[in-house]
DNA sequence: ATATAACATTAGATATAGTCTAAATTACTT
DNA sequence: AAGTAATTTAGACTATATCTAATGTTATAT
């Protein structure tokens, strides 16, 4: 994706194109491994202009808000983010826990007397178990 | 529940139990509430004996390990606990953050292609959208 | 029963992840 | 060009969780 699309994306979502945010949309776009914030912090800061970390952690969060980026909790991990292209679920490592994508595909929804008066916005399906890198170990132990 | 299920429920993990240990699951037993780790510290702190933080900390690593608790991150927020009994899925408030359990059902599996060399254990659902708390708050906003 | 080893608890220090503050700077509007 | 609101920044601060190493407890072997 070129310059002037990840520009527009910013300002379609109300947020000035900044050097800095811009950087941080751009290394996500460029790169589906779901970084922590402190490997886009270090990523960012690679090439000029220089980024502080408080706004690595702003612009994330004004990513997310704008729903741009996705947050992923990981359980006693730093969250990992990815730039919110195609739908696709996720696959988390139990061992290392990288977080993967898997292709979309639809969720059945729950029946809507389980929902009670919640508001459903999304179902993302969450597949754990052991990464590519991390079965073999696991196999021979 | 009594307590000594819960105690051959330890046991049969290879857990010994312990009034501390024991104290944090059967606290997570009565409660669906999935609090964190310093609301459970607090909770079985209330009665004898006491327990200290590291030790709260400790069991629930053990009994998550175990696979008797599991543990649950939410973005932005402390890890959540809850006590494995029927399986169930997750919903998580966007807005208080609240995990509230969603009845079990099952979810197809992604094409074993897309799974790639990695070996599956589950498949867990997080439905998001706005807790019943939550909801009315947001329609007049 | 006693010794021994393995397991568990504890307080407090430490680590890690993320937020806040308030002053300076920058990007957009007119 | 000037005005203004958004953004950036360094570093202090908060929240969450882990580690250390000394002490205490339980299980097993003799
Ligand atoms: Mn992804
Ligand atoms: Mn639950
Ligand atoms: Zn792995
Ligand atoms: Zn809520």
């Amino acid at each position: 994706m070129d310059a002037e699309a990840i520009k527009r994306s910013l300002e379609g979502s109300g947020l000035r194109c900044t050097p800095q945010r811009y950087a941080v949309m751009a290394f996500l776009m460029e790169n589906n491994s779901h970084p922590t914030a402190a490997e886009i912090f270090e990523a960012v800061n690679q090439v000029d202009p220089r980024s502080s970390r408080a706004t690595t952690y702003n612009n994330l969060r004004d990513l997310v808000k704008a729903g741009l980026v996705r947050e992923v909790a990981v359980e006693g991990r730093a969250a990992r983010f990815d730039a919110k292209g195609m739908r696709h679920h996720h696959f988390i490592c139990d061992r290392c826990g990288n977080v993967e994508d898997i292709e979309w595909y639809d969720v059945p929804r729950p029946a809507s007397g389980s929902l009670d008066k919640r508001i459903l916005r999304e179902c993302e399906v969450i597949f754990r178990g052991l990464c590519a890198k991390c079965a073999p170990r696991h196999a021979s132990r």
